[in-house]
DNA sequence: CGCCCGCGAACGAACGTTCGCCTTTTTTCT
DNA sequence: AGAAAAAAGGCGAACGTTCGTTCGCGGGCG
């Protein structure tokens, strides 16, 4: 049993997989009530976890935090890589919300943790910079998906691909947000709808039928 | 003195008064370091104010984060109401995105204060009530600003009220969020291209000089 | 005098973190 | 191979702080 190679897995898991379950469990705790409203003992307990143990794995709460970000930005980024390349570029933005709507409604915590990473960056440098670096990534993904859309004669001439990356991040992170705040709003109808608006301010054809979308079908 | 109503104001200021100087104290302090990190301490210092004092005029601190966001509320909805009516779709939202930028180079912690209220109202069912009427006061605004503009023939038919204005209100939402979180994001060239891009969708004709807004001027 | 108003020390609870001790696994040495 | 040593992992009571909040008291004004 010892010259079998491919089955001797260590006992215990290795510990960046341990890390990673502090992390996602992380996300479920502090996605109820928040970063500084959720003691250590709360996390401990969820995790079946003493405080001393906790310890060994993340020097201090702070860097919980962060790595909470890095885990965000790597899924994130993750999809975005996994693109397929041949499809129209509004295609493409559908099936970049379909992905993230996918993660969303599989880990509900993510929206909520969002928010929160999102108002602890505008005080903490070191999200911040986390954070901008993301954005960042996210800008010039789309802003080069744009020109080459561009190129294809598939938009209309004179858009400009900088400012329509950012428009389509703002309203994605501002319905992201408003959905994490109230449970009720139709965020898939509205990622929907908004597919279609932004189809007509590039001058792209719309992704499907774009007139009364869901409403009836003759 | 007695008959005449309207030069007799108290000589200490008016209740409503004290409270309203303890908000706008605690969107300055709030702002830098965020609620859950800020102690009743260091808000009654950035006052000048004891605790004793400061628990006269709010019950605790829950209560001060539910004033801060009805202030907020107030402040938006009153520059809402005060839009000139006679201009054109794009008009109005070109003069609603004037004076909000406005108000934010003067008073900066608004920005971050408003990232707060969203992550504390995700878990907080008070203050997310609080932010839902306010959102669905919005909403119906210019849902039916875009009706009156469709009834003058300034909008292309087909176009949807309520998911324009809830399309609107991500885009603006998150160009608030990013830049609160960046400083260096260009929000005032972001918040124009996005105007554009906007008018675009709804085939309105842009608000100034759309191509190349702001490169060269042949 | 009665009455707001403001003060600030004091309270119990909870915070993030540390530390000494125990158990389990891995390595090392006969 | 088996015992001994070393390392790693886990535990939870305890530490010093700081939290939101309370309360008894004193001073100024009607």
């Amino acid at each position: 049993m010892s010259i079998i190679p491919s089955d001797s897995p260590p006992a215990r898991l290795p510990l960046a997989e341990r890390r990673r379950r502090i992390l996602e469990t992380a996300v479920q705790v502090y996605a109820q009530h928040g970063f500084h409203q959720t003691g250590m003992r709360q996390l401990c307990a969820a995790l079946g976890m003493s405080a001393g143990a906790l310890y060994r794995y993340f020097p201090g709460k702070e860097s919980i935090i962060a790595g909470l970000v890095e885990m965000d930005r790597e899924m994130i980024q993750h999809n975005l890589r996994s693109l397929p390349p041949d499809v129209s570029f509004i295609g493409t933005m559908q099936h970049m919300l379909e992905v993230t709507m996918g993660e969303l409604q599989t880990n509900e915590g993510l929206l909520a943790i969002w928010s929160e990473i999102s108002s602890e960056a505008t005080r903490n440098p070191a999200v911040a910079a986390l954070l901008s670096n993301h954005y960042q990534f996210i800008e010039n993904l789309i802003s080069s998906l744009v020109q080459a859309a561009l190129k294809r004669g598939e938009l209309r001439d004179g858009v400009d691909p900088l400012a329509t990356a950012r428009f389509i991040m703002a309203s994605h992170d501002g319905m992201m947000t408003r959905r994490a705040i109230d449970p009720t709003y139709p965020l898939q109808q509205v990622a929907r709808e908004s597919l279609g608006l932004l189809a007509c301010a590039v001058g792209a054809t719309p992704p499907v039928a774009l007139k009364t979308p869901a409403r009836k079908q003759p």
